[in-house]
DNA sequence: GTCTATAAGAAGATAGAC
DNA sequence: GTCTATCTTCTTATAGAC
């Protein structure tokens, strides 16, 4: 899917969007095939059948999942140089950060559309599940802990141990989850939701910050 | 579906746990018929065809639905017997109504399975979306709301404005909506969720509880 | 209301020409 | 690699006996 000008990269493309619009049993290998402009028989040159479409989804999914996640350890691995970005944290940086991660998962194509599949496709399989799980809950939760753990070592945030920390992510993060979900199932409610968003941040960092307290 | 004796609907009943587990595009009639314990034509003395069979569920939905708002709506407006009622509220009071709302969301049969299967078909169609969103949203923000309104009136919760009221309502809700969604895809989260929820509530009341300031 | 038999059609997949 | 023609299977739904 990294290049669309492949046939095969155009079928996992438009098959995606598909797959997330209407599921993949509702979606018919001849509807991927008038998308990329060829007929359904040619599909069965470039995969074996219309699982391994849907398996090369997966793979793509894996792929660009695991940069992403390289790219987050990156920073947090160093946790001097992390401590250092951060101290300047103030409201106006907690909430470019959210409103960030918010933007990145809503607007990133890639990004909506694989999330929106595997909402429709999650209780097939349990590995649907997990890859689910640690994207949308998992991975961010730790994150943000991660994140807010240090910030309270710097005394820039309140907490007064590993726990609440925890959960202080949870706080940040759960409101993000639930809008964007609110937007996945209602594109008009974008607007409504980014002013919701600001005002959850604005909030938490009254709750949390220090300079409140 | 209230009468499990009836053939119809057990139907009902059969079809709704096979649509909330694998997709109404995944379940074929014989599969229903065969739990009912019938042959799929028989099937068809009871329904039209298949699809009644999905509206007849989201008939018996809205009823239930209705039934449950109507219940918050006795206790919701009679605002002097609900600030009585509230007005004890302490931590281990606001841990069970989290609790409690969260075990019947997720525990409840019908909710249960009615939820799992609008998650699914959601994006089919933008009236099971606004459902939805009813239901698990805004329904839930909207009644929180109102109750820390009067708590904050009641001088038991710390909050300045009407924003910050609604606000604190998805404070308290999101992280109940983010773990509820979790045991959905894993029921073997349960225990770890159920744990978190508890310090979720009572972190909650820590920041927000007029007590601790 | 339930059954067996069967029609009608949809959808995935293959064969083989170009 | 793409096409047309076709096969096969699966699934919904109907007919008509009991």
């Amino acid at each position: 899917m990294a290049d669309l000008n492949s046939t095969k990269d155009r079928i996992l493309d438009e098959a995606l969007t598909l797959f997330s619009e209407k599921g993949y049993a509702n979606v018919y290998v001849g509807e991927i095939a008038a998308r990329v402009g060829i007929k359904a028989p040619s599909l069965y040159k470039h995969f074996r059948n219309k699982r391994a479409i849907f398996e090369g989804i997966l793979a793509e999914m894996e792929k660009r999942f695991l940069e992403q996640a390289g790219m987050l350890n990156i920073s947090g691995n160093d946790a001097t140089a992390d401590v250092a970005r951060y101290e300047v944290m103030d409201e106006d940086t907690l909430l470019k950060l959210g409103t960030d991660l918010f933007l990145f998962f809503l607007h990133d194509d890639f990004q909506r559309r694989v999330r929106k599949m595997l909402t429709i496709e999650q209780f097939q399989d349990a590995e649907l599940a997990a890859v689910y799980q640690d994207q949308y809950v998992d991975a961010p939760l730790n994150y943000q802990a991660m994140m807010f753990g240090m910030l309270s070592k710097a005394g820039i945030l309140k907490a007064d141990s590993e726990e609440e920390v925890s959960v202080m992510a949870m706080h940040f993060y759960a409101p993000i989850y639930l809008l964007l979900t609110v937007c996945d199932r209602d594109p008009y409610r974008e607007i409504v939701s980014l002013k919701k968003l600001e005002a959850h941040i604005r909030q938490f960092n009254k709750l949390y910050g220090r300079t409140m307290r």
